[in-house]
DNA sequence: GTCTATACTGAGATAGAC
DNA sequence: GTCTATCTCAGTATAGAC
């Protein structure tokens, strides 16, 4: 059993997302996990602060991604077409872990208590992305106001991926904000 | 000591938000709540599935007023003006219960576990709407949308009206809404 | 790695309202 | 008598302290 802490951690991931979709969360205990994994209980404390956040480990690189793809916006850009770009190119990455995302998605929709933690996660990502703007300039109201309808867009086109794969989510993306435009209109 | 349910249910809650404010929300026991309240634990779990859930027992009621608000515009409005008056009226209702709302706002804000369930409760509310949109024929998408970046504009108007409680709710949202379409254009 | 506090659950008994 | 709120007792699992 490799001792190397990395392998475990992704061990710990692999077995809880395994066991969340055979018998649930609820019916999933702390200590299943550990034993599939190959550690003990304690260990996977070690990784993860809650039952919960074995599933949210990416969301730290994917704030990273928001938050440079924002500051390497052309200038001169209006807040909600550099929240386009910023979207689109978090949609990428998305779209490639396809794999792992789907599963993902229906454990946490099914879920609760996983559903609150993914809303905790978004708006965590949210304000990021909106601190990101402020520091380009765009004025603290605007910079919220325009992150959040934005997070609607891309929220709407997240989900309309995965009922239609078979369109880019830059695709969905275009037509999500098409009709928040229409809906303002 | 009173046998009524809705008694000791007053009396859970009133004790909940003390305590959360007095020591904090981790620092707080479900059996001192109980004790406070003059009851058992056990009592406390058969009003209330978990220690969060204590302070959320008003969102049923805001959700019937603002899904019998959608229900009850004027015919012939675009699914954006509807909303305006959702959440006028349901701004109003936040208004007049300030006494209650505003130290509650205050332990939220400052307990990530209560801040889960909040947004958690925000998701479920607008999901609500959005379905009531839809009874009125609007169509599913953009019920979705138009609830979701009215949702952004209204939680942007709640929050000005902490910070500034001098101009009404319906003030707050006016300009919410025009900042809103501002970004847009 | 060990120990412990506490959130939460289940089942059965009791007490008051009707 | 039924029904419902509460209490008592006995546990399990998470998470944090040591």
């Amino acid at each position: 059993m490799p001792r190397s802490g990395e392998d475990a951690r992704r061990r710990l991931q692999q077995a809880a997302l395994e066991l969340y979709r055979e018998r649930g969360f609820d019916r999933t205990t702390t200590a299943e996990i550990a034993a599939r994994a190959g550690v003990t209980e304690r260990t996977f404390f070690r990784h993860f602060p809650d039952k919960r956040e074995v599933l949210f480990d990416g969301e730290s690189a994917l704030r990273e991604v928001m938050t440079e793809a924002v500051a390497e916006a052309p200038e001169g850009l209006a807040p909600l077409d550099i929240l386009r770009r910023v979207f689109a190119t978090a949609g990428q990455r998305i779209e490639q872990n396809r794999s792992f995302t789907e599963p993902r998605f229906e454990v946490i929709a099914a879920t609760p208590a996983l559903r609150e933690r993914d809303l905790a996660k978004h708006a965590s990502l949210v304000e990021a992305v909106a601190q990101a703007l402020r520091q380009r300039g765009v004025d603290a109201r605007s910079a919220d106001l325009a992150t959040r309808a934005g997070w609607a867009v891309f929220d709407r086109a997240a989900r309309d991926w995965i009922d239609d794969p078979g369109q880019s989510m830059s695709v969905h993306l275009d037509r999500a904000f098409e009709d928040l435009r229409g809906l303002i209109a």
